[in-house]
DNA sequence: GCCGGTCCTTTCCGAATGGTTACGGCCTGC
DNA sequence: GCAGGCCGTAACCATTCGGAAAGGACCGGC
């Protein structure tokens, strides 16, 4: 489990690092509101440690920018303002706990583990179509319950022909999603030689990939 | 929105209902801790509001069971305690927050809202799947009650695992959440060493690691 | 009907991916 | 400072994947 630890205070960032990565857990360090906003940026983090006061921008505008950008991030508020004001305005900004200094330090980790808890963000829905049904979250396609054994690339084109169904897809928007580099494929046949492949595999699955000719494909039931 | 409380103490229960109902929730009120599982039991409240002392069964035991059926209500404990011990005891048990009395009605407020805000569905304080028990407050793995001896490691990504599964993990969120230097173990086969380990501990434990080819690894039972 | 272009399919092979094992360095506890 | 556990490295192996190539099918236009 990955921890962000945005303090100011060096003493209690210490005291607060050493025993979270006593208890196992990995800790990653900032003392300013702007550096907490960027390792969030960046990294995906299961739980923020948020002081209230920090050089570069409060630790409330922090939780604020997380929450404006759906970050998975279970955010915890850490100050000493403890009039009862403060905790709503802290808790009212979207942060998810808020613990007063100074604090217990058992505490401080069950109320991480009471965070962690959390389930994270939604649930992908699952896609069907014909007899297919294609979970993005497992990534796992069944057709009528039975597994169909999808390459990585095929999954991939196929999870795009089933959200833009029953529209056209173009070669090109297959080669962006289905390719790092999408200019490769589209001088080789290696899209025609995927299809070919993931078509192979979907027979009685009740559903077919139909070429348009000139324009690209289109997925359809029957 | 739909709020359970359970006081037994009547003015205390008189003044949250009041103040809830003022606020726009629909709130049922019970006064004892049997009646609050019963309530529980049919009911789809959003969030529960549980005091720890009360006849008829612990505040605590009401949240045990909420856990234990999987109950997707989030709890707010509730009590005169505030000895941290008695905090870390009622977190993890498995309430979402805890608030100790007396307490200012806004703080409640704003803590029942940041309840709501979360996703709805929380996971018990023991992760269990198969025949293996994780419990994060102990860091132990136990499978039919006996003790799986993981390293550190192992241990973090079998936590992971188990709390994303059925999802799919990708190497680089394994990497971000078990190691420091999460590009370290991503240019090496340490994380296929690992799995390798693991796995070989998981034999006959109801639970099995599957790789997914090009995207990661997801745990499975069966 | 012929022709050019687009698309399909199959085969082959190099490369990538992942699993397993042995080894050795490092840290910890005694 | 020694023993043992932990974990990364490297080597080896099995398997899978996906693109190149080649040949054929199909389509549309003239």
């Amino acid at each position: 489990m990955r921890i962000l630890v945005a303090e100011d205070d060096q003493a209690l960032q210490d005291v607060i690092c050493l025993g979270l990565r006593d208890s196992g857990y990995q800790v990653d360090a900032v003392d300013r509101g702007d550096d907490a906003i960027d390792q969030l940026k960046w990294y995906d983090y299961d739980v923020a440690i948020v002081d209230w006061r920090m050089p570069g921008g409060e630790g409330i505008d922090v939780v604020a920018w997380a929450r404006k950008h759906d970050k998975p991030t279970a955010l915890l508020m850490l100050t000493a303002r403890d009039a009862p004001a403060d905790r709503i305005r802290g808790l009212d900004s979207g942060a998810d706990d808020y613990l007063v200094k100074p604090f217990d330090f058992g505490e401080l980790l069950a109320r991480v583990r009471a965070l962690q808890r959390r389930p994270r963000g939604v649930a992908a829905p699952v896609l069907e179509k014909g007899r297919v049904a294609l979970d993005p979250a497992r990534r796992e396609v069944t057709a009528d319950g039975r597994p169909l054994n999808l390459t990585a690339t095929e999954y991939l084109i196929l999870e795009l022909l089933m959200r833009r169904s029953p529209a056209v897809v173009e070669r090109k928007q297959i080669a962006e999603h289905a390719w790092e580099d999408e200019t490769d494929p589209l001088g080789s046949n290696a899209i025609d030689v995927q299809m070919s492949r993931l078509r192979a595999k979907l027979p009685s699955a009740g559903i077919r990939i139909v070429t348009v000719r000139g324009a690209g494909y289109r997925l359809d039931t029957g």
